[in-house]
DNA sequence: AGGCATTCGTGCGCGCGTTCACAAAGTCCG
DNA sequence: CGGACTTTGTGAACGCGCGCACGAATGCCT
């Protein structure tokens, strides 16, 4: 079985996309949606219709000029690119408020990325249970990515631990980190790592905010992120 | 007392790296340095040090050649570039497992953000009280915005109220919303939206795992999000 | 005081991503 | 069957942000 090799490289910020893309199309899908233009996606996803198109013509020509796309190959084709076509499962590091939470969020194992464990470096809390998967000490957690092919690992440990639990997952043989702690990581090469902070998100808020009193007069400035969707 | 004009507009990629210079530089400052160089600043937080020069150079001229800059005095600017200067009350909508974890996360109020209210359209959740926050009723969101004279608004519904939630918000008189749901948010113009979305996430992360794998023999190509540091 | 080492500030070129605009390709209808 | 209409795919221009490289400014040492 021949599976198709990725036709060139795409561009970061259409990867960055896709998902969204994805996860339209599969609501579409649901709603008997069979066919869909660039412009209606677009408007979905809140952006361009022609960067829309351009994103989707990384994948090939998948539409039908004077139609559209149809609906549920785009969605397997974005699903191939993504490399969604199996699940993906995540390991993560730390047992605490966020740790639990993200164990116990179902958005994780249903859209493919099953939680294969989760571990802490803190005695006391190996061995209880959250959300139907036991917490293990961190020792194990070679142990865990190997038998269960884990590539990815989540980082939810307080900031002071997170540089750590990084080196761990790498030396595991972990090759793409997602980190929730307010932390800079440092990692070897070819090691992907991406980053949610809640503070840093709030603090581009701020930015805006402050910048639209200072304004004063004209609450005009569409001092939008770059990431909003407007109406 | 007059509060100093923003300078210029500062570009959006600017205004993303600063909150991680501000964690970075306090940390610095905890640790007794009073003095740092763009090259030292710019190891810590992972990127070029022509770019922090450069972002820096956007608040004003406060380095000094052949030194660097002064710790406390530099997170005192960025401070008052990022409107960090006073605190932003925030209104979480949604008390579910994401809200609970959201307000109970010290990291909130610690960094100038105090959860200025919870609200939930579920009846049978209002009342409870989490953190040391009471949860109200979504009825009353208008009331909280008002009288605590809230700006930020952290949307923290299942998907099939996001909209509803930012429609409430921005009726209310936010202006700038965190959201939590997967789900691409429409609202007024001029109005910041930022989201956090793990699923997109994690499959950004799965696309460049299967590159690896689709490659199959070198494991060099650097693929890295674009966000992540390396050592 | 003078020279040397260090580090900032920034002009400039480059590459990437966004957007426009249009030809190509297909559908639909009379 | 032909012509009008719709929508894709993409070449090209534009703009932004990144990084280099270097002049300018400052501190330090002799």
């Amino acid at each position: 079985m021949p599976v198709e090799r990725p036709r060139r490289r795409i561009p970061e910020a259409t990867v960055a996309r896709l998902p969204v893309y994805l996860r339209i199309l599969i609501e579409q899908a649901n709603e008997e949606v069979e066919s869909i233009s660039s412009d209606g996606l677009a408007e979905l996803a809140g952006v361009n219709a022609a960067k829309v198109r351009k994103d989707l013509s990384y994948l090939g020509s998948y539409g039908t000029r004077g139609v559209g796309y149809e609906v549920a190959f785009l969605v397997y084709q974005i699903r191939r690119e993504l490399g969604l076509t199996h699940d993906w499962p995540v390991v993560i590091v730390g047992a605490g408020n966020l740790g639990q939470a993200l164990a116990g969020y179902g958005g994780f194992g249903q859209r493919g990325f099953p939680v294969a464990g989760v571990v802490d470096i803190d005695p006391s809390k190996v061995g209880s249970v959250i959300a139907g998967v036991r917490v293990r000490h961190i020792d194990d957690l070679d142990q865990i990515v190997q038998t269960r092919h884990v590539n990815i690992g989540v980082v939810a440990t307080p900031p002071s631990a997170a540089q750590d639990a990084a080196d761990r997952l790498t030396r595991a043989g972990v090759t793409s980190i997602l980190n929730f702690a307010p932390v800079v990581l440092a990692v070897p090469n070819g090691i992907s790592v991406r980053k949610v902070d809640l503070a840093v998100e709030l603090q581009i808020l701020s930015y805006y905010e402050q910048r639209r009193m200072g304004v004063g007069l004209q609450a005009i400035g569409s001092s939008d992120s770059g990431r909003g969707a407007s109406a």
